[in-house]
DNA sequence: CTGATATTTGACCAACTGGTCAAAGGCAGG
DNA sequence: CCTGCCTTTGACCAGTTGGTCAAATATCAG
């Protein structure tokens, strides 16, 4: 029954995947058209229906491959080490993501932007248990000192929105800070804040 | 020849744009079609069409209105004042901005992620420099020691992604916080992170 | 080579989309 | 009441969209 995939099963469904990212990412959903899929994928339109049942199949296994690796990060956090080394850690760890994968960042911004249609149940779902059992470690780590007081809901929606930031709205620093790198400026800049905001 | 609008069309046209910030907000451009735009207006499509030449001349008049209230609270910032004071000041205004007119927030992150077609000059031209002469305030501010030393578009940058984070992703902060208002423990929480990076 | 299976595609369809238009309805000044 | 203008709309159109399907083609095991 469940026959593993061919070499060129694999290689289509990826290729869908990836052309997928590229447009889904920059018009969302209902902006993006299969034939927009269809043409990135070097692929037809039929093809492409092949390989997956409808448009919104295609949508929705990205999305679901991609909050795996999205919530990677925030899992790796370890209540055993030093506070402030593990939380500058993890806003790194998230800008670097901006940096390398800022397509993946597009596309949940779209689709949160947006209502959060598909991925509103993990949002309050596993996504709020997590921040949920993080919040408790930091406020142990605040409650022993070892950082300053501080709310640790907003200090992980400050961690998102100060990474996220450089992928979703990329055109806009790009047009303020021209050929300048961001991600320079950008690792130090956060790393200041942060620690003026934790260091006690 | 240019004719004050009869009391029927400033009506109209207000809730033309009303109701596609809603769906344009929503939706995106590509998103969104004049048939949602009209069921919201409560108008008939052919109706809209009659106060607008199409629908990007909708999306297009409500972009430019925007922008003019987007980039006010910048252009309020004070270089003679007290720099904590102006830059705290600065940052308030943008997260009442995003408390009071999520929307409008929306609109605007939907079109700069999907790439900003239509206000790209807008960004590299007016908000850049807009953004340059700050920089130069800030950078006076910080060589004379009032604040600590920082860099300034990523402040600018930073101020951008806190503020705006509470609108564009709404959706996902009340996935987490539940029925718990976010604003009261943003406006801290800004505030704290502003303080200890600025204070010298 | 051969047959079976996996892959690809051209032609097609119904629903939707932005937009047009002529005709109808409403309304103020005379 | 009438006249002229502003407003509204039903019917319509051409292009696009997601999706189907039967036929054609490539692939591979024996």
């Amino acid at each position: 029954m469940a026959k593993t995939d061919t070499r060129i099963q694999k290689k289509n469904q990826a290729a869908i995947l990836d052309a997928g990212l590229v447009v889904f990412s920059q018009f969302g959903f209902r902006g993006s058209t299969l034939d927009m899929v269809a043409v990135e994928a070097g692929l037809s339109k039929p093809n492409l229906l092949y390989y997956f049942r409808s448009k919104d199949a295609i949508y929705t296994a990205l999305l679901a491959k991609l909050l795996e690796n999205w919530l990677e990060p925030l899992r790796e956090l370890n209540a055993t080490g030093d506070p402030v080394t593990e939380l500058l850690g993890y806003a790194n760890r998230k800008l670097d993501m901006s940096q390398h994968y800022p397509r993946e960042s597009r596309l949940f911004a779209n689709e949160i932007i947006q209502g959060a249609p598909r991925i509103g149940d993990v949002l309050s779902g596993e996504l709020r248990e997590l921040v949920d059992e993080i919040a408790i470690v930091i406020n142990g780590w605040a409650a022993a000192g070892r950082i300053k007081p501080v709310d640790p809901y907003h200090l992980i929606f400050s961690i998102w929105a100060l990474t996220q930031h450089y992928a979703d709205f990329a055109v806009q620093v790009e047009a303020i800070l021209g050929d300048t790198d961001p991600f320079d400026g950008a690792h130090q800049h956060l790393e200041a804040m942060l620690r003026g905001l934790l260091t006690p």
